[in-house]
DNA sequence: GACAACTGGGTACGACGTACGCAACTAGGA
DNA sequence: TCCTAGTTGCGTACGTCGTACCCAGTTGTC
């Protein structure tokens, strides 16, 4: 598990340079492989054994363009950084492109559910992650120091992966105990029941039975959520 | 890796029943040493065999008391997750006290990094968990409706947990390339640089340049952060 | 005293990431 | 044009992991 550890990053390595036969596979290539099996399968079963298997070639072929599996992870993250179309430059409305940065995080990880599985240890910043900070650092341009902007993006990063992280477990729980989320609510599980009986988590309770956004669509938590966040945000903006 | 994958919590299988023999062990003891290692070495050091050696037992023997390891993991998290001292009940200012569910949550993932590593698939809703909720409800309680409390301490906690993400990747990343802030600061790594050279991310080059709060220490971004943070939550809570 | 329920723990299986080595190939310098 | 250094694909092998299975020994209940 443990190796030599670089601290470069994979993006400062070259692909390949001249000499030598002309290599069979890319790593755009088995970057691609390795995402559509976690897609399929999770994030564990995208070893080296079964990537270099899908492209019809031997694991220790794959070390010839990426020196770990973890720098395959690191360019497995930023490829699939992009889902919505990001524009050059923020829009002029900041809440429109806050709100597509947040849309954009979302589907990607609804779209790739492994990114949960994921503990980064490198900062890892690939030209797709730049692009988004491009984006979301022009959007809050409006006057404000840069030190805020950055509290704000991570207020609201934290906030949109915190809730997303959450809708994916929890679907991913229904999924695989085949429940239907009407039952799950109704019976709310022998544990969850067992809790409300002792009566010692007022609190708790309070959120499973008066609470109106755990019945809403993922999707309506989310937007919902999501207004009320930004309507902080733009208490901390100057008015126009 | 995959198994037969219950569903429910361990906190609702009881650990020991009468008959046989008296065990050797227990859950807290395991657990215990996990964390342990977990703390000296990193998660992954913290396998069935090293921990049961450490017991000074076989690594079956652990399978006694917990179903499987993704189990002891959530022994661990629930057992690590009071630092501070959190009363019984909110002091009744809630600035005060959501200040102190973020240091106790910062304090955490300080003391015990391979936080960071886990994906969690269930709820683990444990007893420790439900007591810092309850707190922190409790805390927010002042008049306003109980959606509205979840959303504003997942925009709290989603913060705080990316933000002490970053302190905590940053710090190991200093300690395994022997690195200095200073030179970190100054050198900015190559790839930094690079980027920079090219001039195509202006926001980007503002950070790494105009930015104070980098420059600060770990303490006083989280408190500098922390307490826009909170400022933003004020500004959604009625007027006493 | 019989027996059921439980214990500790050894062995074994099928994964995993990857170090190492080797034959085949290809481009640049002579 | 040929030599050779650099690179290729890839098979083998090592040490790790979680845990299924098994069995002998221990203990509480009837």
């Amino acid at each position: 598990m443990a190796g030599g550890e670089r601290q470069v990053s994979i993006w400062s390595i070259p692909e390949r340079q001249g000499r030598g036969p002309r290599p069979a596979y890319s790593r755009a290539q088995i970057t691609e492989a390795a995402i559509r099996i976690a897609d399929a399968d999770g994030l564990d079963a995208a070893s080296m054994r079964r990537i270099a298997a899908d492209l019809g070639t031997g694991a220790m072929s794959l070390y010839r363009y990426v020196p770990s599996r973890d720098d395959l992870l690191d360019l497995m993250v930023d490829s699939v950084l992009l889902v919505r179309e990001i524009p050059d430059r923020p829009s002029g409305d900041w809440r429109a492109d806050l709100t597509l940065i947040a849309e954009n995080t979302r589907e990607m990880w609804l779209r790739h559910p492994w990114l949960a599985g994921l503990h980064r240890s490198r900062a890892s910043y690939g030209p797709n992650r730049l692009r988004l900070l491009e984006f979301a650092f022009g959007a809050l341009d409006v006057g404000i120091p840069v030190d805020e902007m950055l509290i704000l993006l991570d207020m609201l990063n934290g906030y949109v992966e915190r809730v997303v992280r959450g809708e994916i477990e929890w679907t991913r729980e229904m999924r695989q105990s085949g429940m239907t989320p009407e039952r799950w609510m109704t019976e709310s599980g022998p544990y969850v029941r067992e809790l409300l009986d002792t009566g010692r988590y007022p609190m708790f309770e309070r959120i499973v039975k008066d609470a109106r956004l755990p019945h809403m669509t993922p999707e309506q938590q989310f937007r919902y959520g999501l207004n009320h966040v930004l309507d902080r945000i733009a208490g901390a903006l100057p008015t126009p």
